[in-house]
DNA sequence: CTTGACCTTCCCATCATTGGAAGGTCCATA
DNA sequence: TATGGACCTTCCAATGATGGGAAGGTCAAG
């Protein structure tokens, strides 16, 4: 099986596959005669697992973890669990800070009348600092989660 | 004022403020003799005002639309308020997609028993597929925002 | 034999940010 | 006055996951 049938079988871009194999998520595969990269069943699987974990919002590192907690037969539950919790809490602290953003410009805006006059709490909050518009501990680290 | 002064003063770091003036969010300050650039008072202003627009999640390119609504005396609150009410909307979708993963993740997590047993269903989840851990169509833009 | 759909590798761009190297400037202190 | 350290300058690179594209090889169907 050819990159392109793996790409679509599994989901994963064939551009993804070959990145995944370039850092070491995945083991390089099998090369036809004419050079081309050949997948087989086991290899869709893999494929799948990483990009189910994907959507769960787990980085490439962290799945390299799970593939090997995957793969290795004597693993324990409570590794799995408690990355899985790590994970969560990571989950929980960002949806936090993302509120807290939300919650500021909900509340800008709610008190920007909206119409053509040029009056905007939300410019001049910014403009001036003080109040809600000033979290400064916030928004560090956004963006490191996956 | 040399750039390392306008970056305690604003909360902005000198590498940051180098940057945005080449990105051109903002212009170019005048030079000192020896080279330094040179900022005064309404440089840390507008500083700190980018500095809060990325506190509440802006992007680089989101701020230079506020900064030119900022600057301009007769823009009109609802540009503003739109673009603000644009962003509470993004902002709400990324905690939905959040809350998906994690509660994903909690559910498999919640089904682990979490002691020695190798048996745990986060891994078979991931790895057979099928059930909660293939939203498919979320994770997608992740890390656009901002 | 041509055409089009594959595949290969390699490079570049994204976005905001940090790090470092190499070199120039300024000021205080020995 | 010399020296050291704290600044400043520009330039280059890396981060993480992904997409885009060029240049060239391969294969199967028409």
């Amino acid at each position: 099986m050819n990159i392109g049938d793996a790409a679509k079988l599994s989901g994963v871009s064939a551009k993804m596959i070959r990145y995944y194999e370039e850092v070491g998520l995945i083991r390089a595969p099998a090369r036809n005669q004419n050079g081309y990269r050949s997948y087989d069943k086991s290899n869709i699987h893999e494929l799948k697992f990483i990009r189910r974990a994907r959507d769960l919002g787990f980085t490439v590192e962290q799945i390299s973890g799970l593939m090997h907690l995957w793969r290795d037969r004597s693993r324990a539950s409570s590794d799995v669990k408690r990355i899985a919790l790590e994970h969560v809490a990571a989950l929980e602290a960002k949806q936090r800070e993302i509120a807290e953003m939300a919650n500021t410009l909900r509340h800008l805006a709610a008190n920007c009348h909206g119409d053509g006059r040029p009056d905007c709490p939300i410019i001049e909050s910014l403009a001036d600092g003080g109040g809600p518009a000033s979290p400064t501990h916030l928004g560090k680290g956004f963006g490191k989660l996956r």
